[in-house]
Formats: structure tokens, C-alpha cells, sequence
DNA sequence: CGTACTCTAAATAGTTAGAGTACGGTGCACTATT
């Protein structure tokens, strides 16, 4: 079979990147494969071309709704008619439609919610799927434990589809990560593709200050001096709406973005950053997947993230062009306090744990009631089905003394006075293969490449919001 | 740990200072109102 000419035929390309040919090879040979692919080198075509060959469809679990979106889309432009999604956006007449034509659709998307719905499933059940994608794989291990536990639960498809071929996708996967991608989509002996995950176009940096007013008054310097684009993660909401604040009183380009905003406006923030309307986005974590810029010159770390995966993702949005960029991350005494304390707080307790154990009606009042938080009760929940309350309190135990060491390994960051790079690709089980001249604070870095200087400031200063937008739409 | 919010006492009728405490991040789906 000659891949190539199905790879021109059905996409217009003419040659593979980097690990796609042989993780198509391995999946229509029919073994199960994880593929550790960084960002931008082209991980959807790792399905996208399986699809044209195999008979039936292929099922793609998707984090976010708005990536769903954005896959659907992005494949219609290619041409592509039959590709649909299953979520929340479709009203019940859509839904019924959909789910009664399934077996028409190549590509079918789905959130993990969503997949284990008993009557999903019996709609799945009658359809051909030859392949199982788990797009963004990383948040089995990384949402599952103590966030969205139905990310523990999609291999409960596999038996009702027949036990199809499964994909795991992600860009960043610690051998503990790649562990349970293994275990919870129950894929055994996959065949396992890794692309060096060393950037070397990123140079990391790293600023001490005594309080944070310091590190403040340090980014409106910098933000002064220096041009983007680059993001701005702040460790909580209202932090990154008070450096948005701080940098448009600057006259930077700015705005903010986190999990707390309407829908709408989230898009509208990625919109614009993507068009270039925006210098800066000042973010939580909730900013990035599904970001594609390849011109981003800085990625600024305002707090200490909540660990080393989270850090290298973030990160790893810098310099996809190739190009010179620059990791920043900004400490003051104290930032690991509260990194702590918020990691193991969103465990249950062991008082939420019991109190969902002795519920007999599943225990939904406990949440309403405000005895229970949400996700612990889903937490809980999951755990129920499949453990004693022994077993779960060990279970959950367990987890902290994992975050714990989690935090242990940000926080070594801040500490070490050897090399950055080297410390993060072991923590990713990678050796270092060569240092480029720019490396890190610690090893040789020249800033004359990474700030590139800025000579005014844009003279547009206003924020842009919906009101803002509409007041110059609509007359009066 | 730092911040923001609530509570309480002291002051005298609406405000304020200080103490105490809760919270902090990531998303899906579903339901009930506008």
C-alpha cells in the first residue's frame, strides 16, 4: 500500500512529518498506539489519513467542546462532509438526528461525558468503529484522578464497540503519564511513539523577588520594553484580570482570560489573540489547548505552576515557528504556600468520602446540601462503584502523597542552580542530547536574541470587550 | 501564603477598624429562568 499517494490523494500533502508514517503503519496493522507528538506536527493526521483505509468510523475523545469545534471545522475545510460532534451544543432535534445517522459519519467527536451515557453507548453499539482516538491523552492521567473521572472510564466503550484499535495523542507524557494512559484505556502492549521532547528555540528563565509588588512592578517593566506576543499565566482569575488591568494601563494590547468568563467572550479573547489584535493574554491554566500561534516570543510565568507537565505544556506554546523564545518564570517567598495548599485542598476529604459512602440514594443531596463539594462527589462516586471505603480513603491517600511530590518537583525549579533543561527533560525520563548556545539561566543565556526591544507603544490602548465592540457597531 | 469577604464591637444612627475565616484552577452536561 502506498501511503504517500493516499496521503496526496485524500490531504494534498506530499510527505509525512516525523512519526506519523510509522503510527499509521502500526494502527492499520491493527496494534494500539501512543504517540507522543509536540504540538504543530500534524498528530489529527495520525487518524485523519487510518480513516480514508478503514472501514467504518473513527471515534475521537475530545477534551474541550471548543476543540471539537475547531477539529470539526478544520476537517469540512479539507473537504471532509461526514464529520460530526456529539455534545451539548446540539439541541434535542439535532441530537436525535445525529444519533440516528451515526454510522454515516467518518469522524465522530465526543467528550468523555458524554461517551459513557448508557444510551450513547447503545448507539455506538450499532455502528462500525475500526478506531478509538484519545485526542489529548495526557488527561486520563492529568483530570481523571480529581477532576473529570470520566476520563478513567472510556475504555468502558471498548467491549460495545467491539474493541477497536485505540490511539492515546498528546504532546507531553512522563513515563507515570504514559503508565496510566496504558492502564485506564486498557491498551496493554501499545506500541509506543516518542518524539524528542527537548525545545531548543526555548530559552528558560527564572526571576527571584522578595514580594510580589517587586515582580509586579518587574513585568511592567518588561512588558514595557519588550514586544510580544506571549501569554501571561497568573495562578489565580483575579490575577490574571489585574495584570490584564496592569498592562492596558501600560498602553499594552492586553486582555484576560479564565474558566470564571461567559463562553462567548473566552472565544473572543482567543480570536483576537490569534488575529494579532492582542499582545498579551493574561491567563489561568485555562488558556492553551487548541491555541495554534507559531509567533509567540513569551510564555511568563507570574506564579509557580502546579507541576512540571503543567509548566511544560504551558511553555511549549512559545516559539512553534522555530524561532527564539522565552520560558519566564517569576517567584516570590511564599508563591509555594499557596500552590500546595490549592493542589491538595480539591482532594476529597475524608469526611466527604464517608459522607458519600453512607448516602443509600446515591447521595446528589450531600452536593445541594453543601455537606459535599461537586467534584469530590464525582470523585467519590466513581471510586464507589469500584472500591470500599477503605479501599477509597487509601485510594485518595495515595493521590496526595502523589501531588505532593508533584509540587516537590515544581518547586525544585525555583532551588536548583544547575541546568533548567536538563532538570525538566529528567523529569520526563529524556537525556539531553546537545545544549543549544542559549540554554538557561543557569547555563548560559544571552537575552540580546530573546528581547527584541520595542519602539512605541501601539497607540490603540483601548480594551476591547463585547460592550466595547457593540458601542461601535450599534448606532447611538 | 495572600486576598477578599464577613462579622463584631465601638461609636452613636451610619460608618469603620480590627479580628477571624474561607478560598484560591482546570470542564463537561443538565436544568431552570429570561
Amino acid at each position: 500500500m502506498n501511503l504517500e499517494k493516499t496521503l496526496y490523494d485524500a490531504y494534498g500533502f506530499t510527505s509525512f512529518r516525523p512519526g506519523q508514517k510509522e503510527v499509521i503503519e502500526k494502527i492499520l496493522s491493527g496494534e494500539d498506539v501512543i504517540a507522543l507528538l509536540p504540538t504543530g506536527m500534524g498528530k489529527s493526521m495520525c487518524y485523519q489519513l487510518p480513516a480514508q483505509l478503514l472501514e467504518g468510523s473513527v471515534l475521537i475523545v475530545s477534551p474541550l467542546l471548543s476543540l471539537m469545534q475547531d477539529q470539526v471545522a478544520q476537517l469540512k475545510k479539507m473537504g471532509e462532509k461526514s464529520v460530526t460532534a456529539i455534545n451539548s451544543f446540539l439541541d434535542a432535534q439535532e441530537r436525535s438526528a445525529v444519533l440516528n445517522n451515526l454510522g454515516s459519519y467518518r469522524f465522530i467527536f465526543i467528550s468523555p461525558e458524554m461517551l459513557v451515557q448508557p444510551y450513547i453507548k447503545s448507539k455506538l453499539r450499532d455502528i462500525r468503529i475500526s478506531l478509538l482516538v484519545a485526542d489529548e491523552a495526557h488527561c486520563i492521567s492529568q483530570w481523571g484522578f480529581d477532576f473529570r473521572p470520566d476520563y478513567l472510564r472510556i475504555s468502558e466503550i471498548l467491549p460495545v464497540l467491539g474493541h477497536p484499535r485505540v490511539l492515546a495523542l498528546t504532546a507531553t507524557a512522563t513515563a507515570k503519564v504514559t503508565e496510566e494512559i496504558k492502564r485506564y484505556l486498557k491498551i496493554s502492549e501499545p506500541f509506543i511513539y516518542s518524539h524528542p521532547m527537548d525545545r531548543k528555540n526555548i530559552a528558560y528563565d527564572c526571576k527571584k523577588f522578595s514580594n510580589g509588588h517587586e515582580k509586579l512592578e518587574w513585568l511592567r517593566q518588561f512588558v514595557k520594553t519588550n514586544s510580544g506576543p506571549g501569554i501571561i499565566y497568573a495562578g489565580t482569575r483575579n490575577k490574571s484580570q489585574q495584570i490584564s488591568e496592569l498592562l492596558n494601563q501600560a498602553g499594552i494590547r492586553a486582555a484576560y482570560y479564565h474558566g470564571g468568563m461567559e463562553h462567548q467572550d473566552r472565544i473572543f479573547v482567543q480570536q483576537q489573540f490569534q488575529n494579532g489584535e492582542l499582545e498579551w493574554v493574561c491567563s489561568t491554566n485555562a488558556f492553551g489547548m487548541g491555541v495554534h500561534i507559531p509567533d509567540i516570543r513569551h510564555v511568563i510565568h507570574f506564579q509557580i505552576p502546579t507541576s512540571i507537565e503543567g509548566y511544560v505544556q504551558e511553555v511549549g506554546r512559545a516559539g512553534r515557528d522555530g524561532s527564539p523564545a522565552l520560558a519566564t518564570l517569576l517567584y516570590s517567598a511564599g508563591d509555594e504556600e499557596m500552590l500546595e495548599s490549592l493542589v491538595l485542598d480539591d482532594l476529597p476529604t475524608r469526611n466527604e468520602i464517608s459522607e458519600i459512602f453512607r448516602s443509600e440514594d446515591g447521595g446528589g443531596q450531600l452536593v445541594s446540601q453543601g455537606i459535599v463539594r461537586q467534584t469530590s462527589f464525582r470523585i467519590v462516586s466513581y471510586w464507589k462503584t469500584r472500591l470500599t471505603e477503605q479501599q477509597t480513603i487509601r485510594q485518595i491517600e495515595q493521590q496526595k502523597v502523589e501531588k505532593i511530590k508533584q509540587s516537590a518537583k515544581i518547586k525544585k525549579l525555583i532551588t536548583i542552580d544547575s541546568c533548567f533543561r536538563e532538570y525538566l527533560l529528567d523529569c520526563f525520563d529524556e537525556q539531553l542530547d546537545s545544549k543549544p548556545a542559549d540554554c538557561c539561566i543557569n547555563d548560559g543565556l544571552d537575552y540580546s536574541k530573546f528581547l527584541s526591544g520595542r519602539k512605541t507603544i501601539a497607540a490603540a490602548t483601548k480594551t476591547v470587550t463585547w460592550q466595547n465592540r457593540l458601542d461601535a457597531i450599534l448606532p447611538c
